[in-house]
Formats: structure tokens, C-alpha cells, sequence
DNA sequence: AGCACGCCGACT
DNA sequence: GTCGGCGTGCTC
């Protein structure tokens, strides 16, 4: 970075030091000296370079500056200042350091987590040699004497400028060079530097232009015309120049005239590019590279009055009351009830106050319909941050953030992080969905949870919704903690789907199921289909099938590296473990009773695609789970195909469930919903009632009332009675004294602490000896388990739970944690179980 | 997490 | 004798 002219010098100069993060995942921060020079300059937020450790070289972000020197050791300088205005605001670093505290991580976990990896720079060791050895190499007077590994090395580097340790590593077919290097480097015959690379990049386009000489003067021009006129092997060259003419008139304004062309709207999308060549050699055209933004943020807001309905309107009243009173409002509207335009209102009643908004939306509902819709109406001031975003797009978004090009940005779960500075408001749309909480690296962080903290940071409002709030938050909501407004009427006074149960345990015994197709089901889709009306299938499971048995032995393929059986992919033909992606083609027999009668067992939704396409030969039939949506666009593609009704049945996982609306689904088929609600976990029913509602809420839009068929051998199960009867409060009232009964959630706040090694038994004590000590220090009733997960080997390493329960009036939380936190430290610092993890997730989904 | 250091078995 | 295996400890 360059710097302004060098601050006065104070008589007394100061010295500086800054607490940094750094994203490492090790406790507390680390502090470095701030050379003189830097003094005015660094400011928390501020990305620096550090050197840590002997060789590593990392971006740290400033936390803190102050001039009390660390007690015990000598601090290093800070190497480099990246940032002149901070790129992390105070307020996102007073959320890190909430959630580090709260989901029991490293500040530099969360580090890893908020900031996108394009804003980390990544430093790469390279070796090179040492100039006065690489002279006496050329002059042919070198006379080191050179173990062969050394001298391949050195004749590597004669013939490169520089290797880095991968490099020369490969060359050597050496897992460890370092022996190697040190030999040389103790002899001065290399040198080994640090380089740093800064990953992002603007994307940059190739313009062409006229030179300077040319452009405007017409007589030069006419010249050229001349000459090139007439000679065929010059046609090429001739037709170019008439055709940038065409584009970028000789009249034209200066500044046009500069900007010239692109060179993808000179030549063409296949045009070659040699014409072009020789007329930039003779000085006609020159080339030169213009920065365009990533991110195509269309042109302007071409909606700018969405008009509500009297109900909708109503509702906006009711919210509007609610947020006089609450910081938070839960907003409870069923499927259909036109959300969306009042998020839209809102949204711009905050923008136009002159504060920022956050819109968070579950991972895979935000691709498509919603975001087109806010797009047209907020145009280039909405920034859009999703997963399926380069590194390079999400530092766009990240810097038009701070610059307040976004005052507006819609994005999933990650989105919490970005830099805001004046936040009003914060939406979460179908706050109850589980992709807002992170489950794997560390923090195990919830999204809505986060948001609500942030929001306070802010005083800024929160509006949650959703047509099946999370208990968690519908109870909040009734002990008068936050706002609730309730939406029961359909937009348009559409009629809500009706829903009906088809009892299988009958059509099985009687032998009707055609696949597993209850003939109900299959009636109702060929009636669909007559009236050109499209049908979505929802099975919750992907693949063909969860597994393969031997019809003879009842055996099954199993994965070698974790305890599930694996499933088998018909179209790949393979078999895969979903939880470590291992890979094996299905075998010809059995593996113990060499059999070659196997057959499949249970349904993913390739199968049902399959059966289906046997069933109806003449319907269009396409699947959607995370099998064919593997690619940027792919998800798309799909929704606009049946939007556009090339696609008649869309068989799909929990992706069908989020954010669609057709206008042309009548019938909704649900199957396996028994797996669903047999779920071994206190949340199963919370989850299929969540889920049939939401894949309901698909069908039926305009004027007809859709139908929805859910396939099951429990017709009588409460919850599904609750669902046909779109009876949220019920559902939410019985489960609720299950939960209180149990002592769960919103009743408890639980941690659930899983061991993780590679021993069974090491793991096995270890687990019961968290377990215990945790039932010394919080009581017995408060500490479940130890218990093997569902799936208890992942990838070779074994896993046990032990879950903790914290009332939420009984016990201090932070002291619970305090305490959580010092035996996980105590037990992993025991020599016995050094080997082991303990990983903690708090308010597990 | 990386990365260095150190102490052990299996090869040239 | 070296190579490279992995257990251990530290990083401002």
C-alpha cells in the first residue's frame, strides 16, 4: 500500500501495539508491534500482514491498538498494512467476538467463516537461487560439491526463476525437502523469500480502440481505407475497420472514442482475431484491458409501486404497530399469503430512511424467482451473496458494501458477516429453515440467531418469517418477547391446498401399489396431467436407493470408511456413501453368500423419476436433488423449464419445498413421509410438519385450490392430522408439552459435545468420561448420554454425543458454557485422550 | 491449523 | 549411516 506523506513526527514517538486476529484455529488474539511509520494507520478492522510462526506469513485483522507492550515476550513487527479505511466495521467485530464466545470457537474460526477468502492473502514460499552461486554457475567456476537430490534441484532452478516447495517437492518425488533445502540454504547457494499473492482480481474485459493518431482524423483514416481497398488477401482487414466504424462513428465525442469496443462486439462470438492482429501491428488499432464489475447489477428499478392488497396492507399496519413496541417481529403467514411484496415494502421504507437491510434467505431458495423480483425492483442498489459465488464475486459485494454501492443485500446464511455500518433492518425469510445454521467447520453458527444479536448491535429491527415458525421462535413470540403478526389469508384469496392422506398399509396388503405408487396417487397425476396441469413429486431422499441386500443372506454393501450402507445410484451405476462421497461399482453377488440375487431396498428419488417414466411414458418427467443441480446454472435451468412448462412432473428432494411458485401446480405427491416422522431426534416432528407444509404451499396458486397426496402407513398420526388440517397452533401447543415435558428446546438450550478419533475404545472413555465430569459440575439431569450417532464412524474416525441440557431460567448460561468449555480444555490436555477432539455444537438443529 | 523438532524403525 | 514415520508443542 502506498502511503500519504509521512505523519509529524511527535517528539516522543510512541510505540504502537495491535491485538490482531488471525485465522487460525487457536484462542485469543496475537500481538505485534505497529512499526512507526504505521502509527496514524492502523485501526481495528484493518487487514495486516503477519509473520507467524517461523515460515508462515498470514492476514491478520487489527482488533485492537494500544501502547502497552506484552508482558513475557519480545512482540514481532507487523509486516504490512493493507488497508487504509478498516474492511471489517466495528460493529461485525463486536459479532465475532459474541459468537466466538457463544458457539464455544476461536476468534479465528469465525475469522475463517465472515471474511471471504478473496480478502485473504495467501503467502507462498519460493526458492530460488542465490545470485552470486547462480553467477558462477553461468561463468562455469561453481565448485560446491552436490548430493544428486541437490544438484537436480539446482539444475531446476538454473533453468526457472523461482520453485515453490510443491515444485521442487514433485521434482525430487520427496514428501520432505526440507533436509535438502537446508543444506543448500546453510551453504548460501539459495534463497528462500516469502512471496504474497493477493487472490482477488478484477475481472477485466479486452477493449479495442483506434490509436490515438487515428481516431478523429479522417484523412488518415481515408488513407488507410485507400490502401487496404482492393487487395484481397486485406478483405479481413478492410471489413474490421468499416465495421468498428459502423460502431464508433469518426464524429463521435472524444470520450466514446476512447472507450472504444469490446473485442467480443468487434469480432463477433466466433470471429478469429488475426485481421484484428496485423491492424494493431501497424498501428491502427490498439488493445488495452477495461475493469468491469462481476456482478451484472441490471440496469434500474423497473417496478417502483407494488401494490398491496387491503389484507396485505393490513398486515403491513399490524407490522408496523408491532415494531413500536418489539425489536423483533415474527411474522406468521401461511404459504402463499404475498410475503414477499411486504418484505418489499419495508425494505424500502428502511432504504429510503437512508439505513442498510439485510434480506437472509434459505441456501437454495434464493437462486431464483425472489431475487429476480427484488432485482427489479431495487435494481443496482441490491447486492446478491451467495455460496455458489466465486471468491472473487463475494469480495464485489464485500467492498460495495463498505463503499455503500448495496444498501440492500440478499444472501444466505453468510451474508450475516458482511460489513454493515448502519443497519436498520434485517429479514429472515422461512426463518425456521435448518441451512441457517452451519454444521460443519467451526462456528457452528445459526444465521437468524446471529442476525437477531447483530440487529441489537445496530438497534436495528428484525423481521422473521415464516409459515412454520421454529418453535423456538413462535414461543418467543407468545412470552411477549417478540411482535407476532398472523397472515391467514392467501394472496388473492386463493384457497389453501387441500391435503389428504393415502393409507398404504391398505394398497400394500392388497397388492396395488404399482411401484411405490398407491393407485390414488397415480389417478391423481394422470388427471393432472389431462388438464395440462403440472404435478411436483417430493421424496426427501436422493439416489435410486438407500441400499443394496441379498435377497438370500440379507446382506448389504456397506461403506468402508463409515457405518452406513451405501447407496446405490442407478444412472451412474455405482454405489456411494453420501457421508464420504467413497465410490464403488454395485457388485455382481453377495459378499458373503456370493448370491447374484440383489435387490434394492427402499427409494431415493431416482427411482421414483424411474418408475414414473415406466408408469407415464408420454409426461415429461425431470428430477431435481443435488445430483443434477451439481452445476452454477443448472438449478435454474430446471425452474425456468417448468415455469415455462416444458417439464410436466418435477421429482425432487427438499429443493422443491423453498420458495417456488408456479402458477400451474395442481397436485403435490409426498412420499416416505413415515421415515420423516420416525426420525430418531426430538425435532422429527417439528421437521415433517415444516417440511409438508412448505411442499403443500407449492400447489394451487391462482384460482383452483391444489390438491396434495401424502403417501403413509400412520393415517393417523397427530401430526399429520394437524397438517391436513393447516392447524399450526395445534401442532405447535402438543408439541410443545412434548418438549416441556422432555425438557428440550425452547425450554432448554442444549450443547452437544461429540468425541471424534480413531480408536472405538479411546473414544468410548473419553465419552464417558465427559460425560461424567459434566454430571459432577451441572448435575445429572442435565447431561444425556453417552450415545452413538445415528451414523457412529465418518470417515474412518468413530464419533460418540453427550448432549447438554440448560434450562433457561434455572442456570446461568454463560456460566454453563464457562464451565462446558474448561472440561473439554481438561479432558483433551489429559495425555490419554490427546489424540481425540472434542467438538462442540451449540443449539444443535 | 501448520510447522519444527525430536526420537524411532527400515532402507540404500 | 540416511530417510521419513509420527508424536509433541508452539505460534505474538
Amino acid at each position: 500500500m502506498q502511503l500519504p506523506d509521512a505523519p509529524l513526527p511527535s517528539p516522543e514517538r510512541l510505540t504502537l501495539f495491535a491485538d490482531v486476529i488471525l485465522p487460525v484455529p487457536v484462542a485469543g488474539t496475537f500481538t505485534y508491534r505497529v512499526p512507526h511509520e504505521l502509527n496514524q494507520h492502523v485501526v481495528p478492522g484493518a487487514r495486516v500482514v503477519v509473520q507467524f510462526g517461523q515460515r508462515r506469513v498470514l492476514t491478520a485483522i487489527v482488533r485492537r491498538v494500544h501502547p502497552n507492550p506484552p508482558k513475557g515476550y519480545q512482540a514481532k513487527y507487523l509486516l504490512e498494512l493493507l488497508d487504509e479505511q478498516p474492511v471489517v466495521t466495528d460493529p461485525q467485530l463486536a459479532l465475532w467476538d459474541w459468537a466466538a464466545d457463544y458457539y464455544l470457537c476461536h476468534l479465528g474460526e469465525v475469522m475463517n467463516v465472515a471474511l471471504p477468502a478473496g480478502l485473504k492473502l495467501s503467502s507462498q514460499s519460493r526458492i530460488q537461487l542465490h545470485p552470486d552461486f547462480a553467477a558462477q554457475l553461468a561463468n562455469g567456476e561453481a565448485e560446491a560439491d552436490l548430493s544428486a537430490k541437490e544438484q537436480r534441484l539446482v539444475d531446476a532452478l538454473v533453468n526457472n526463476d523461482a520453485l515453490t516447495f510443491d515444485q521442487a517437492a514433485d521434482l525430487l518425488a520427496l514428501q520432505n525437502i526440507s533436509p535438502v533445502l537446508k543444506g543448500l540454504l546453510k551453504r548460501g547457494l539459495i534463497l528462500i523469500y516469502e512471496e504474497l499473492k493477493d487472490k482477488y482480481k478484477p475481472k477485466t474485459q479486452r477493449h479495442v480502440r483506434l490509436t490515438e493518431a487515428l481516431a478523429g482524423n479522417e484523412t488518415a483514416l481515408a488513407q488507410w481505407l485507400d490502401r487496404l481497398a482492393g487487395q484481397k488477401s486485406r478483405q479481413g482487414q478492410e471489413e474490421l475497420l468499416l465495421r468498428y466504424l459502423s460502431k464508433v462513428p469518426l464524429a463521435a465525442p472524444r470520450p466514446v472514442q476512447r472507450a472504444g469496443l469490446p473485442k467480443t462486439a468487434l469480432l463477433g462470438p466466433d470471429g478469429s482475431d488475426s485481421s484484428l492482429k496485423t491492424l494493431v501491428k501497424h498501428g491502427l488499432f490498439e488493445e488495452f484491458g477495461v475493469v468491469v464489475p462481476r456482478l451484472i447489477s441490471s440496469e434500474n428499478s423497473t417496478e417502483l409501486n407494488i401494490q398491496l392488497s387491503d389484507y396485505q396492507e393490513k398486515i403491513l399496519q399490524n407490522l408496523h404497530q408491532n415494531f413500536n413496541q418489539h425489536n423483533t417481529v415474527l411474522l406468521h403467514g401461511v404459504t402463499g399469503s404475498g410475503k414477499t411484496e411486504l418484505y418489499i415494502h419495508l425494505i424500502q421504507q428502511v432504504l429510503d430512511g437512508g439505513q442498510q437491510v439485510l434480506l437472509l434467505l434459505p441456501e437454495i431458495a434464493l437462486t431464483t424467482q425472489i431475487v429476480s423480483r427484488l432485482q427489479k425492483v431495487f435494481g443496482s442498489r441490491m447486492g446478491v451473496y451467495h455460496s455458489r459465488f466465486s471468491d472473487n464475486e463475494r469480495v464485489e459485494v464485500w467492498r460495495g458494501v463498505l463503499q455503500g454501492r448495496y444498501p440492500l443485500v440478499v444472501g444466505v446464511r453468510s451474508a450475516v458477516w458482511l460489513p454493515f455500518s448502519h443497519l436498520g433492518l434485517v429479514v429472515v425469510d422461512e426463518e425456521h429453515d435448518a441451512s441457517y445454521k452451519q454444521y460443519d467447520p467451526a462456528p457452528r453458527y445459526h444465521a437468524r440467531d446471529l442476525a437477531l444479536v447483530l440487529a441489537q448491535l445496530f438497534q436495528a429491527k428484525v423481521l422473521l418469517g415464516s409459515a412454520t415458525p421454529a418453535l423456538e421462535s413462535y414461543w418467543q413470540a407468545n412470552q411477549g418477547r417478540y411482535g407476532l403478526v398472523e397472515a391467514t389469508e392467501r394472496y388473492n384469496q386463493a384457497a389453501l391446498p387441500h391435503i389428504e392422506l393415502v393409507d398404504l398399509k391398505l394398497d400394500r396388503a392388497l397388492k396395488r401399489m404399482k411401484g411405490d405408487f398407491s393407485p390414488r396417487l397415480l389417478e391423481a397425476i394422470e388427471a393432472s396431467l389431462s388438464r395440462r396441469e403440472q404435478v411436483i413429486l417430493f421424496q426427501n431422499r436422493r439416489g435410486y436407493a438407500p441400499n443394496l441386500q441379498c435377497e438370500a443372506c440379507g446382506w448389504v454393501p456397506y461403506c468402508p470408511n463409515c457405518d452406513v450402507s451405501l447407496t446405490f445410484h442407478l444412472h451412474a451405476n455405482e454405489l456411494r456413501c453420501h457421508y464420504c462421497g467413497y465410490r464403488e461399482p454395485p457388485p455382481g453377488q453377495c459378499g458373503k453368500c456370493q448370491s447374484t440375487k440383489l435387490r434394492t431396498q427402499g427409494y431415493g428419488t431416482e427411482k421414483i423419476e424411474d418408475e414414473l417414466k415406466l408408469l407415464l411414458p408420454e409426461a415429461a418427467i425431470q428430477r431435481m436433488d443435488l445430483d443434477t443441480t451439481r452445476t452454477k446454472y443448472s438449478y435454474q435451468t430446471i425452474i425456468e423449464e417448468f415455469a415455462a412448462r416444458k417439464i410436466d412432473i418435477l421429482v425432487g428432494t427438499q429443493m422443491v419445498s423453498k420458495g417456488l411458485d408456479f402458477d400451474h401446480v395442481s397436485l403435490v405427491g409426498v412420499f416416505d413421509v413415515d421415515r420423516l416422522l420416525h426420525f430418531p431426534d426430538f425435532r422429527s416432528h417439528e421437521r415433517t410438519f415444516q417440511l409438508i407444509t412448505q411442499v403443500s404451499g407449492r400447489a394451487g396458486r391462482k384460482q383452483a385450490a391444489g390438491r396434495v397426496l401424502v403417501q403413509t402407513a400412520n393415517p393417523q398420526h397427530p401430526v399429520l392430522e394437524r397438517v391436513l388440517a393447516h392447524d399450526y397452533l395445534g401442532f405447535y401447543r402438543a408439541e410443545l408439552a412434548e418438549r416441556s415435558a422432555h425438557g428440550y428446546p425452547p425450554f432448554t438450550r442444549l450443547v452437544r459435545l461429540t468425541i471424534r478419533g480413531e480408536e472405538l475404545g479411546a473414544v468410548q472413555q473419553a465419552a464417558a468420561e465427559l460425560a461424567s465430569r459434566l454430571r459432577q459440575g451441572l448435575g445429572p439431569a442435565r447431561v444425556l448420554g453417552p450415545e452413538a450417532p445415528v451414523v457412529e464412524r465418518i470417515r474412518n474416525l468413530y464419533l460418540r454425543d453427550v448432549l447438554v441440557k440448560i434450562e433457561r431460567d434455572k442456570i446461568d448460561l454463560k456460566k454453563a458454557k464457562a464451565f462446558i468449555k474448561a472440561t473439554m480444555q481438561g479432558l483433551g490436555g489429559s495425555p490419554k485422550f490427546k489424540t481425540l477432539q472434542i467438538i462442540p455444537d451449540v443449539d444443535p438443529v
